[in-house]
DNA sequence: CTGGGTATGTGCGTTGAGGCACAGATAAGC
DNA sequence: GCTTATCTGTGCCTCAACGCACATACCCAG
């Protein structure tokens, strides 16, 4: 399961990492690369979905907007996962929205290419359910987290699940665009993230957000966040050479 | 799809419903009718899971413990689903507990049985990743109804789906249970219920509640209920004659 | 170097919900 | 019938987060 052991490290994405060689050279020929501009939306909700994406360097936010327009985020998927999962899962579309949220490349594949090697029923698909998995105790943790967290304590979370998948410590993003992730005022990001700056964890001008002290910032958030990364570690695997 | 295709309405669990007959008759001797009393934990969290569950007249809410020990519910399943789908995604076991809220009965299957079939890649894998979608659009909406919503409206919202899994119109439940669910105060459910109590939608008394008016908790309920239902009907098809 | 747009800071008043304490009310057992 | 355990009702204080209004600060284009 390491990076390493199939020449395919410039891929960049865990699951095709993943892949045995068979499989992998297979997908190949399907797998175009992408550049992910900053905002862009990649499906909208309950539309029609034509390509899977196994994000590299970018990362996509999932996110559902209510009816009054107010939005929250129920998960971000980057380098160690896909987006579109409905597109296997057999529903070909979902009632969400996926927006990319770090800008950055990505691999996109034919809903068709990408169905052909699931119905396989090898590697690839057992991989992609497991990933499935993963992303539910995410999206499981991120209501309890909703429910019973403050926003300081969410904010943390947010910028340390957004820090893990980003390959700079500034992470590019307003207050604004936070609160809407989030599902808070803006005016409510501003305090907590004045809180954290006070800290030194952070430190942030106009839309530049520079993690300073990831360890402080852990041990600052709730349990809610190792939930979700051990969890994922527990079905993925170790694959990430990351941060402590 | 219906019912009645395959001569085995007995059965009431709509997934084991939709099976094609020789799909149903390879599974038929690995199914085990159970009983299941109120409050029993089926799987507790991270623990290993023997079997499957598939609902008839039961229904089990999954549920989420805080390590100070505070819950919220992230989703409900009942006839329409089943039990344990961790099983079949390849996990093994889930960072939650699952507990009876209704009593009644289900088939159980050894985790075994239920793979084979499984990697068979027919209908019944199709049916399970569908309903596993459906699932995921319940999750994420409660994840965010928990951040966006107010305790009445997530009350009434709660009271419906459990209403739709239960045969009658009396539900057995104290104000204390409800609150561990929706993870909020019992006080605040014992405001919220007598609010709905005198508009007439329900009356209640000590740990029966009785739906008097559903027409008036659809009218009253945030949009996330009916968001999960159509988006259920959607992969799975209407196969509840249900109410309104 | 200046003005307009965008991002952030601050100050109100309001409110939903939490924490806690205890008073009724109802069921179940002796 | 009476006691006890369990459920529900109420009051009071506190606080996090909201809504809104507006001030300041920063950045870029001209």
């Amino acid at each position: 399961m390491s990076l390493t052991t199939n020449g395919k490290e410039a891929l960049g994405n865990h699951l095709l990492a993943a892949l045995p060689r068979e499989e992998f050279e297979r997908l190949r020929p399907n797998l175009q690369p992408v550049s992910l501009a900053l905002g862009k939306v990649i499906y909208e909700s309950g539309e029609q979905m034509d390509y899977v994406y196994f994000p590299t360097t970018s990362h996509i936010s999932l996110l559902y907007t209510m009816i009054d327009g107010s939005t929250a985020e129920m998960g971000l998927v980057g380098q160690e996962g896909i987006v579109g999962i409905a597109l296997f899962m057999g529903g070909e579309t979902t009632p969400n929205r996926a927006m990319v949220q770090g800008a950055g490349g990505a691999f996109r594949m034919k809903s068709k290419a990408m169905l052909d090697e699931f119905k396989r029923g090898g590697e690839f698909q057992h991989l992609l359910l497991r990933y499935t998995q993963a992303l539910i105790t995410q999206i499981s943790q991120t209501a309890v987290c909703n429910r019973l967290h403050s926003v300081e304590q969410r904010l943390c979370r947010w910028l340390l699940m957004t820090h893990d998948l980003t390959q700079s410590d500034e992470l590019q993003m307003t207050h604004e665009f936070i609160s809407n992730m989030l599902g808070v005022r803006r005016e409510g990001v501003t305090m907590a993230a004045q809180r954290l700056q006070e800290k030194g964890m952070i430190s942030y001008v106009r839309g530049h957000i520079h993690i300073l002290d990831r360890a402080q910032l852990i041990a600052h958030v709730c349990e809610c966040y190792e939930v979700v990364k051990s969890e994922h570690d527990r079905l993925l695997g170790k694959q990430d050479a990351s941060r402590v």
